[in-house]
DNA sequence: ACCTGAACACCGTTCAAGT
DNA sequence: ACCTGAACACCGTTCAAGT
């Protein structure tokens, strides 16, 4: 795919196409044990040729981590209603962008959250970690300005949605949280129940 | 330390011997790349002779992720107090000794988690996390019987404290959710806006 | 400056042979 | 019935040598 007919010796830019074939890898097989021996062979390259590149394996995996997290990212803003009525208004097209990402993603998603190596190398791992935090964050605070949600300190708030996302996304993953063992529509039941504990108090409740 | 002087050349438990091993170094390093020559070597034995006893790695990671999950669901019954007025009373410790359960044993409760292959086999991995579950559904119920508790759908709720317990447990053992980064005590603020989410509004909201 | 091929120390797994 | 040793096909990583 990557692999011109008459590649010359020199790739040309096999950074970027070492990554490209890693993540074409991860989308592929959920399951997938990623071998640093089989994306240089899937790129058309010797086995030695990624070390030109990246001090080793573990620093191959931060950068994909790092872009997983961008992705992620992304793709929440992008899941942004313009204007929301209620809480769960918002929250709910985020969470459900949230957990999709990682549903359609697992091989990714496991990896951006299990690169021990990449985050004791003091890399920008932790950095790009936090930016997801970081837009739950923002959520929050409108939502306390707007009068939506109880004032309580908002980066615990922060804490109870993103570990409630999180773990729903990795139990998802595991097919721990799939609707015939634990009750149907899980993330809609379970996010329900964590908007109740966000939001004042309706009088019809 | 399970290997006797004049061990002879049948061990006589090796079966049972592989897997305290196994739990031993899961315990001693966080990140520790797991692996059947080690576990052979440390027990004292050829690096063939699990093999008499397990299939593959796969099913010694699935029997130990088992192990996992029955002192996980132990250590949340120990933690259960004997009677409690609130919901936050009942849930707080059981919520604490599952955090401490997984900060505790990083590297196990991560493989308790990524046993795929295990899951896959159709061992009773499966059965074995969900009696975790179960263990939050029976709180779960009793609570609604005692009226602490919204009616709502109950696996629906006990989805969210699953989730948002399981999520931080990661997020801590990844490092990401520690006071310095997320504001202080996040399992506590978390776990506050998890009950006010489940349990009755009070007057004094 | 970038890539290859052989080499080294490791794995998981198998299998004939030992006790 | 249980264990060993050699063997095979793989890894990650290094390094002299090629272009």
């Amino acid at each position: 795919m990557q692999d011109t007919p008459n590649r010359p010796y020199h790739h040309g830019d096999l950074r970027r196409a070492i990554i490209e074939t890693a993540l074409e890898m991860l989308r592929a097989e959920a399951n997938w044990q990623f071998t640093l021996r089989e994306v240089a062979r899937r790129a058309g390259v010797s086995h030695a040729a990624p070390y030109k590149h990246f001090p080793d394996k573990a620093a191959l995996l931060a950068e994909l981590a790092m872009i997983g997290f961008d992705r992620l990212r992304e793709a929440l803003m992008k899941a942004k209603p313009e204007a929301s009525r209620s809480l769960l208004e918002e929250i709910t097209p985020i969470a459900r962008a949230y957990v999709a990402f990682g549903t359609d993603n697992p091989a990714l998603y496991r990896l951006m959250f299990s690169a021990e190596e990449g985050r004791a190398v003091g890399m920008h791992l932790n950095e790009r970690a936090l930016a997801v935090f970081e837009v739950v964050l923002e959520m929050l605070g409108s939502g306390q300005a707007a009068g939506n949600i109880r004032k309580r300190p908002i980066r615990g708030q922060a804490a109870a949605v993103w570990s409630l996302i999180h773990g729903m996304t990795m139990l998802a993953i595991d097919g721990l949280l799939v609707p015939e063992k634990v009750g149907s529509a899980p993330l809609d039941a379970a996010l329900s129940t964590l908007v109740e504990g966000l939001e004042i108090p309706q009088p019809n409740t």
